[in-house]
RNA sequence: CGCGGGGUGGAGCAGCCAGGUAGCUCGUCGGGCUCAUAACCCGAAGGCCGUAGGUUCAAAUCCUACCCCCGCAACCA
């Protein structure tokens, strides 16, 4: 049998788990757990990326080595993992010795065969962000900080001439221009063997939606990865082997990992290329063009497939830390248990697709499948056993028309359920699953064991054939909740212990309990919750609404700029506008150009970068504040001959009005 | 003419590749049952399948044009 390897992203150690890192981990173990279950040769892996700038950083401030750190705070993922009955095979961390040894052979290897060059590279470097900026981007972003006009030369000037401190387009922090001569890989060498690669193998990358976005990606000329990092600035890191005054960055470190937790023991390697990468959609660029052509550079066959998958959005909106619509999941887990949270995050939407998440859908979902439709199966079928046979399992019966029907329902669900759980859709599987599920209610329904109880006094046919109807109905519990074993492995092994089962059992046929055997009702397995715990009832979810931002997004920090004389002020001209009119620019989707009334003969016309927070009818007839001496410039191929003045830095919550109505034209000062 | 995804009953989705009764879950309304977790079962209402053309005996499905939404890219004086 083919084996099975599947793998999730290694984690930042220095986030805080959230509900995305929860998702894919729990993909991966119901993955595994199901083909364990199916006898395949599974292997399992997650683990940790523990280098970077700022582990050092977070490190120094606590007072530790940033080993000290790592080996603290990678136990949030490990303890998460364990919250969540994940199974991992093995547990990678890039600071362990193995990874850190095949890492380095990999690069000599590379190094010995030409791969690699140095080669010089500036540019600004943003600290908190950990990566290089073009002049342009910051200078965009330290404009639109500003609002004011910030060219290439203002940020290379020194400050005490006139100069501008660029900020990083990310965080708004501080960059500094750096000079570093570091290691290239020639990734761009690879470009043509990767199409080719990716077109004959067209399961290598999915959905296929996004196997098209990495061939679209790939139409442009692809560049040379820069890989490496100078000691002197990233101390924490693996060291070129050859080039020890440099440490490799990001890249060849982390997504190794793959492969260098399979080299011990011998044995693992069997896995490779046999690897299904399951990742989010964000990093998808790095595990086909990164990794495959470095693969390919080093003689490495590419895995078998890059599985991305979306993301949970909350109100539309991508979940993020300053939004404050972050999920985590051990409140979730602490209400509904961890069979639940992996049940539903892995319903609701379609495996690849983004998920709107909200805990009343979370409730929902819950009541409607597992309580009423699965749970209840479950209980009214034991309770009846229970009062009416003894609590043993019965005897297999002959079998009706209905029964047959019943059989057959089960033997489709559960082909239905192997296949897609195959094309990794665990949705899909789930529904088809759940065919079985609300036949065995309908089932219970049209038999009605209970009238059959109740004639059997006089009848012994009828005794019969209630042993037998809920018999069959206990068994389609037994398929259902074998099958679940894989998603909800908790109540799934409860249940089956109900039922007489030690183990799962995943026959479709309606003869597999143990005639008998003393069965257990015990309480719902799923008990029905009517209402949300108070302690997941948001605390004022923010819904972003146009067209202010949301005023919760706090202010992001501001560089402190070096004092300015009034004679400096005063070359501003500043005066109110009216908007005359206002549209889309036509080639942009971020900006309208605006016609305003600033006291001249004839209106300005003023390019600003609001379209994505304003609509354009709704700013005519505002009186605005206009940089009027701003030398013109061209924004896409138009003239913008004046710049307004808006509150919130990088994403603009307000445009700027005066308090009291005042002329167009007035002096602002 | 930048690249890609999508518009199907109140909500969320399937169907489209391989044209032929528009399906599923939730919600609403009515009924049934009483074993069960106010659960379960049945029935009903509700859709001109984004718009306009075309191909065809027949179009949600194929072709053309257009409109709208969402990512990415570009753009934030």
């Amino acid at each position: 049998m083919r084996p099975f390897y599947v793998t999730t992203p290694i984690y930042y150690v220095n986030d805080a788990p959230h509900i995305g890192h929860a998702y894919t981990t729990i993909a991966a173990d119901t993955l595994a757990r199901w083909h364990r279950m199916n006898g395949r040769p599974t292997f399992f892996l997650t683990g940790t990326d523990e280098h970077g700038q700022k582990v050092q950083r977070a490190a120094e401030k606590l007072g530790r080595t940033p080993q000290e750190h790592a080996d603290l705070t990678h136990t949030r993922y490990k303890a998460l993992w364990e919250r969540l009955d994940i199974r991992y095979d093995d547990f990678i961390r890039t600071t362990e010795p193995r990874h850190v040894q095949f890492v380095q052979a990999q690069l000599q290897k590379l190094h010995d065969q030409g791969e690699l060059y140095q080669a010089p590279y500036s540019g600004w470097y943003s600290t908190s962000a950990e990566r290089f900026w073009s002049d342009e981007e910051v200078a965009k972003a330290t404009g639109a900080l500003l609002k004011r006009e910030v060219t290439e030369k203002d940020l290379h000037k020194p400050l005490d001439q006139g100069g501008v401190a660029g900020v990083c387009p990310d965080s708004g922090a501080p960059v500094e221009w750096l000079t570093e001569h570091n290691w290239f890989f020639r990734m761009s060498a690879y470009q043509d063997r990767l199409i080719t690669h990716i077109t004959e193998n067209p399961a290598c990358i999915q959905p296929d939606s996004r196997r098209n976005e990495v061939l679209g990606y790939l139409r442009k000329p692809l560049g040379d990865l820069c890989m490496s990092r100078p000691k002197a600035r990233l101390a924490w890191g693996i060291p070129l082997p050859f080039s020890p005054e440099y440490v490799t960055y990001v890249w060849f470190d982390a997504l190794s990992n793959y492969v260098s937790a399979l080299q011990e023991p011998a044995s693992r390697l069997a896995f490779w290329p046999e690897a299904l990468h399951l990742v989010g959609k964000d990093i998808l660029t790095f595990h086909t063009v990164y990794w495959f052509t470095m693969l390919m550079a080093e003689g490495i066959t590419p895995p078998k497939q890059v599985y991305a998958h979306g993301w949970w959005l909350m109100h539309k909106v991508k979940m993020s830390k300053s939004l404050g619509n972050v999920i985590r999941p051990d409140p979730l887990i602490d209400a509904f248990g961890a069979d639940v949270v992996r049940y539903f995050l892995l319903r609701d939407v379609p495996f690849g697709g983004d998920g709107e998440f909200s805990y009343e859908s979370f409730l929902l979902r819950y009541n409607s499948d597992l309580a009423n439709d699965l749970g209840n199966l479950g209980h009214r079928s034991l309770s009846m056993a229970a009062q009416w046979l003894g609590g043993r399992v019965p005897d297999v019966g002959p079998a009706t028309d209905a029964d047959r029907e019943l059989a057959t329902v089960a033997a489709r669900a559960t082909a239905e359920f192997r296949a897609q759980m195959d094309n990794v859709q665990f949705k899909a599987a789930i529904e088809g699953l759940w065919e079985l599920v609300r036949a065995g209610n309908k089932y219970v329904d049209s038999e009605a064991p209970w009238s059959l109880n109740k004639r059997r006094v006089t009848d012994a046919a009828a005794g019969e054939r209630l042993a037998t109807v809920l018999r069959n109905s206990m068994e389609v519990v037994r398929i259902a909740i074998s099958h679940l074993a894989c998603i909800c492995p908790g109540k799934s092994v409860e249940m089956l212990d109900r039922l007489g089962l030690s183990a799962p059992d995943l026959t479709p046929t309606l003869d597999r309990l143990v005639a008998g055997h003393d069965l257990r009702v015990g309480d719902p397995l799923f008990p029905r919750i009517a209402e949300l715990p108070e302690s997941l009832m948001p605390a004022d979810p923010i819904v972003p609404a146009a067209p202010v931002a949301p005023a919760a997004t706090p202010a992001e920090p501001v560089p402190a700029l070096p004092q300015i004389e009034y004679g400096d002020f005063a070359k501003l001209q500043l005066r109110t506008g009216l908007v005359l009119t206002a549209e889309k620019h036509p080639k942009a989707d971020r900006l309208l150009v605006l016609s305003v009334d600033i006291g001249e003969e004839k209106p300005r016309q003023i390019v600003a970068g609001i379209a994505a927070v304003y609509d354009p009818a709704e700013l005519v007839g505002k009186t605005i504040i206009v940089v009027a001496n701003l030398k013109p410039a061209k924004l896409r191929g138009i003239e913008s001959q004046g710049m307004l003045l808006a509150a919130g830095g990088a994403d603009i919550a307000s445009i700027l009005t005066p308090y009291r109505p005042v002329p167009a034209g007035s002096i602002v000062k």
